[in-house]
DNA sequence: GCTCCCGCCTTCCGTTACGGGAGGGTCAAG
DNA sequence: CTTGACCCTCCCGTAACGGAAGGCGGGAGC
């Protein structure tokens, strides 16, 4: 079971060069040459190989992985657990992102301000006290905001206009359930809430299930969210919220 | 609203130095300059920077970057939808990554040896035809290879021997349940697959609910596996794997 | 046996995305 | 009016390769 560079390459998806590369550095030789001096990889290397990649796609740097690997301590099945941990941690890390991003577009769509720290705390080690003093005036200049958000959404002015329509009609009639006494999980308010998906998703953005849910959880967690609720009326964001997950749950 | 250049790189967790470079390359140049020359950035200054954040997160090379944010077709929701979508696709790779170091794991625990393409095919684009002759002595030897894959466990000889007795009274428990006759979700099965659960997690790696049941996939999907199972009795390899989602269903 | 082409070799220079100073001005606090 | 924390502009260094040049090796076909 011996291989040439070429086939080492086209097996890993690297590049002939990028082998080259670790063996000038000696991160990984291959266990023999030819006569004429051709590189010679056998199953072990393969391994090495695996496990370098890996590493890499987690972005450590190259004498690092070198080092990690040639830790006596430390067998093949440790180097699968570490790798197990590194990834689903850094799967972690990427839904955080992926949550930021929705806040973004849902804050976006309802002309929400979000603050500097909020944009970039997904990203870790970030300074809290730096923008203290700008917490307060979050809440402020919303109509010129609003038509500037209107003009960079890329919407004609009737587009526009019709969604906005859109979405205070399905207000008013999220409202009137609400008034009637009907509960959350009903079928009158679950339709409303599969009308909001869809009303995203037809002006905005693909709105899922999942997305939509996780919307729903930042209605109630997220006060400015809230507030744009509950100024509509008074314990909507929680009815909405619960509506949400109703029609998630009874779609799946 | 203008901050300078230590605290936007603060604020968004890179370095001064790291400003510096993408002013100098045109990417994300200050709006302006105070009187003795030093950068001011305003708050359309940390949307660009956020956007450049995450497509750097996201691999992208910095001009490619600069081409995309400055491509005037896009509006800033459309640079979040495709983030968006560019996230929730980077994480189902390392998804499928996670299930190749579980099956992995799985296989080194159970002597099953993979091949090299199985081990790469997660990076994408490699080479089918590479080693078609290697797959048919994929089957061979077992003893040295058992002998040697204890070793490199990191046990001492009495752990080995002391798990292999535990393994394979497990198994003479779990074909006694089968052969009663009882169902794959009766609780003597259910509590044999959570005996094999914590087996695996005593021993080899932390295995949890969602771990276990993707192993169950594993071993009726997979033949090697499967074949593991049904040489110490037909029909066990579905058996176990109903008898793992019947308990992990019942534990959630 | 000869040719031809493909794959391999080494060497070397180029690139990306910064890191990390040196040398020197700036600004708010004490 | 000094001091320390910031800011500026060069400028050189580094990691992890990319890519091409210039030259062997080897097996398939004539």
């Amino acid at each position: 079971m011996a291989y040439t560079v070429g086939q080492v390459a086209r097996a890993a998806g690297v590049t002939v060069r990028t082998l080259h590369h670790y063996d000038e550095i000696g991160l990984l030789s291959p266990s023999g040459r030819s006569s004429a001096g051709y590189r010679r990889y056998d199953d072990a290397d393969l391994d090495r190989l695996q496990l370098i990649r890996y590493y890499r796609e987690l972005g450590f740097p190259l004498d690092e992985i070198a080092a990690i690997l040639d830790d006596p301590t430390a067998d093949p099945s440790a180097h699968l657990r570490r790798q197990h941990e590194l990834l689903t941690g850094r799967i972690g890390k990427l839904q955080e992102m992926v949550a930021a991003i929705e806040m973004a577009m849902e804050a976006r769509r309802m002309n929400i301000k979000l603050t500097p720290q909020e944009r970039f705390e997904v990203f870790g080690d970030f300074d809290p006290d730096t923008y203290e003093d700008e917490a307060r005036e979050r809440w402020g200049e919303s109509d010129a905001y609003r038509e500037s958000s209107r003009r960079t959404a890329g919407y004609s002015k009737e587009d526009w206009l019709r969604n906005k329509a859109e979405n205070e009609d399905w207000g008013r009639r999220f409202v009137e359930v609400m008034a009637s006494g009907a509960p959350a999980d009903s079928p009158a308010a679950m339709a409303l809430a599969e009308e909001h998906r869809q009303l995203i998703t037809r002006w905005f953005y693909d709105c899922s299930y999942e997305v939509h849910t996780g919307l729903a959880d930042m209605y109630v967690a997220d006060e400015r969210f809230t507030a744009y609720f509950e100024q509509i009326r008074p314990g909507m964001a929680a009815y909405v919220a619960e509506a949400i997950h109703a029609n998630a749950i009874s779609r799946a």
